[in-house]
DNA sequence: GTGCTATGTTGACGCTGTCAAGATAACATC
DNA sequence: GATGTTATCTTGACAGCGTCAACATAGCAC
């Protein structure tokens, strides 16, 4: 369908979004040009201003397929009311995974190119923000509820605080930083521990 | 020093690093040019390359004065062994106010920018690494050493798994994700305790 | 067939980082 | 004081970028 004869494409929509993800995953965001899509296309420069009003357009776009990706694996997410240590470790290490099966993606998703630079599109605040919400109820219905919480912790700032944890862990680790890559494991056991220590308080009594 | 007629401009190399100071909280990295430096230093657009090699160099001499004031901020932390919590909530405050004092030097210090994109100075790396090592071996230093340890918890697993926690905090409220303005303080004390509970695992006991 | 609309084209503009070559000033040495 | 070296600053140029305007073509409804 992609055709070098055809003076339409097609199916350039998606064929743009194909070639986006390939070109995000291989070089970044500062790889992923307009003028580079449309040549890998097959196609001229501006050719993609037909189907997306911007590049910005473009990277929500991106994104937001990354925010629905991760938001079926915290539907999956279990923190079993009487035990939500396994639930609890299996989740965090798939949301590491996750972050590191595709470190620009996961960069895009998180980052300040759409979220501050950019417009971040209706859509993608939605899904965005949908996803987060799961992630509160998830924690207020399994876990929290059973849990003799800490006078007045509030399950969102549990939440921000544990996604907080999360998050920083993935930037600090995928950027390099502070933590290795071969550091994942136990840090990601650290990072459980201090998240139960807020959902459990009491639990290490002797 | 810098009169209009002069040939040459007498300090460019730190007039240069204060203009881009300005012109980096003011519209951040993105609005960061090396033309528009040179501009406002009254400059031709090459000039600067008389003094940094690189606009990453540049960048990175940036990033490196944040560490300097980041590690300043290390120094006066406190953990005290008996009560640690007065001050580590004050350290945290103190991180959190330091970032969104000057979110667009925060995200340079921190972020892909730098990090992964370019070529971190080696001058960069030292001076990052030691403020991370400051925060190590206070924490080992001032709290964990009276603290009664989870049996095996590494002090540097615990500093990575802190510092991600705050790090996280940082980017998710500037770049304005799930974390409000408004928030700051509430989740900070989340945070507090999150951290809290993760050095002194047995207090809460009745 | 006729027109409308979706899609794709070339041309152009201003912005960017950076290299090459040449001009000028400052400074060290004789 | 003259001379040579070096640091600094200049203009010119190049390739790349996002994006707008104007124009071309194909498909589809009537």
């Amino acid at each position: 369908m992609t055709q070098p004869g055809r003076y339409h494409h097609g199916d350039l929509h998606a064929a743009l979004l194909r070639e986006a993800a390939v070109l995000l995953r291989e070089q970044g965001v500062e790889g992923l040009s307009l003028r580079r899509l449309a040549e890998r296309a097959g196609v001229s420069r501006t050719a993609p201003y037909h189907h997306f009003t911007d590049k910005n357009a473009l990277l929500c776009a991106l994104a937001e397929d990354g925010f629905r990706r991760l938001d079926r694996l915290m539907e999956e997410a279990d923190f079993r009311a009487d035990d939500p240590e396994p639930g609890l470790r299996r989740f965090v290490r798939g949301y590491l995974r996750f972050a590191c099966d595709d470190p620009e993606q996961y960069e895009l998703m998180f980052g300040r190119t759409l979220w501050k630079t950019g417009r971040p599109t209706e859509s993608l605040t939605r899904v965005a923000h949908g996803c987060f919400r799961r992630y509160v109820d998830k924690l207020e219905a399994d876990g929290l509820r059973a849990a003799s919480l800490p006078g007045g912790a509030d399950p969102l700032r549990v939440a921000q605080a544990s996604w907080a944890t999360l998050h920083g862990l993935c930037r600090l680790l995928l950027d390099g930083i502070y933590v290795d890559r071969q550091d994942m494991e136990a840090v990601s056991d650290q990072a459980v521990a201090l998240m139960l220590a807020a959902v459990r308080p009491a639990e290490r009594t002797p």
